[in-house]
DNA sequence: GTTTCAAGGTACTTGGCGTACCTTATATCT
DNA sequence: AGATATAAGGTACGCCAAGTACCTTGAAAC
């Protein structure tokens, strides 16, 4: 908690540019992940980062910008889809990992931070390729393709608009009730009442294939 | 834009309990939608009231129980579901509905409400039995169950989860373009390729039922 | 008529964004 | 190497709005 000032080399000379840049991101990320994205002030990120506000301000144009520059740089990758096998088994991990991505610590900060933007496409633009959005519809798109090909679910399932709506329902869940986390019993209900549902028709196979515990 | 002083009575005597806080919330509001949520600070409440900062503390906590207060009085009513006699009528109605009251002046200032209290329980729930949440989603159920007895749906459709769908779909689209509206293209895709197909299964009648334009 | 309580008034503290302006180090150009 | 441009460092503001403190004054209750 002390000001933790030690970050600059001290007597290594002016860092500039990239050099500069990153250790400016560092120290946002820094403060990001401690104090939250309503605690992630400017003169706090300059002083953890060994220089000034206004060597934030000449890079970022405000608050909120820095605050999504340092989130991308701590939210970076994402891995593969999961394969049990089952449609119904995919879905259910795969939701169960988006529950507790948004319920973890850079979950609250992505909350925070898409609270924060209120709606600024440009912002929202930066925020959106990595947890969230794109790369996460991508991984329902695969697991719907694979279905598919198992003649687990009807073609037409194989659509983007299908493919966000677990993730919207989810979303939905924790905008409207404000919780840490959702309880596993709705990602359930999501996955039964409406995904199945959904992505199977009610073809030749009906609604059910293999007689699986809950979890 | 002038302060709009003459809200009190000036030589009416002091207000007092119910009548203030109705003036108060009077003018809260009217701040509320010329100025937005951002744009709401006690101190022009306040003076907008013929009141002062204190009075307001004496009775919301802080800056944004009064705001959401505010916003209650302003969203009252809600109107019954449409009734087009086909299934896909009554949710692209429906729908679009909830598109122009979410991209309208007050849907505006609900979002920022949404996004200031950010995800904070006790706000939400004050936030939702109104324009959002529950009576929608009573709307989508309503409508629901009118297909069903129609034969247009099927029965296990008519749960709550399935109800939100749309909405929660359509919030969606709010939340991660952070668009003022959203294009009726994508209101016809969530009813098309979702809400029909979870709805209706693929049963006897299939995808199709009456052909109807688009629009 | 006196007491009590809420409203009015005013000033202040605090905190944080964003800006201005100058000084100083480093990189680049000639 | 020296001169010059550029970007970093430092410091101090202006501004605004939240929330608080404290006193005064009107009105209601007793």
């Amino acid at each position: 908690m002390t000001p933790a000032e030690g970050v600059r080399p001290a007597a290594a000379g002016r860092r500039r540019g990239t050099e500069l840049e990153e250790a400016i991101l560092t120290a946002a990320a820094a403060v990001l992940t401690e104090d939250g994205v309503a605690g992630l002030t400017m003169e706090k990120v300059a002083r953890r980062a060994g220089t000034n506000k206004n060597t934030l301000y000449r890079r970022w144009p405000n608050r909120l910008a820095l605050a999504v520059a340092a989130y991308r740089r701590l939210a970076a990758d994402r891995t593969a889809p999961p394969d049990t096998g089952s449609l119904r088994g995919d879905a259910l991990a795969l939701l169960r990992r988006a529950d507790s991505s948004w319920a973890s610590p850079m979950g609250e900060i992505l909350r925070g931070l898409l609270a924060a933007a209120g709606g600024a496409p440009e912002l929202l633009a930066e925020l959106r390729p990595d947890a969230d959005g794109n790369a996460v519809d991508a991984a329902w798109l695969t697991l719907i393709g694979r279905a598919v090909a198992r003649g687990e679910a009807r073609p037409e399932a194989l659509h983007p608009r299908v493919a966000s709506a677990p993730t919207a329902l989810l979303r939905n869940e924790y905008v409207t009730r404000g919780v840490p986390a959702v309880p596993d019993a709705v990602l359930v209900e999501i996955v039964d009442e409406v995904f199945l549902p959904l992505v199977r028709g009610r073809g030749p196979m009906a609604g059910r294939t293999l007689p699986e515990g809950p979890a």
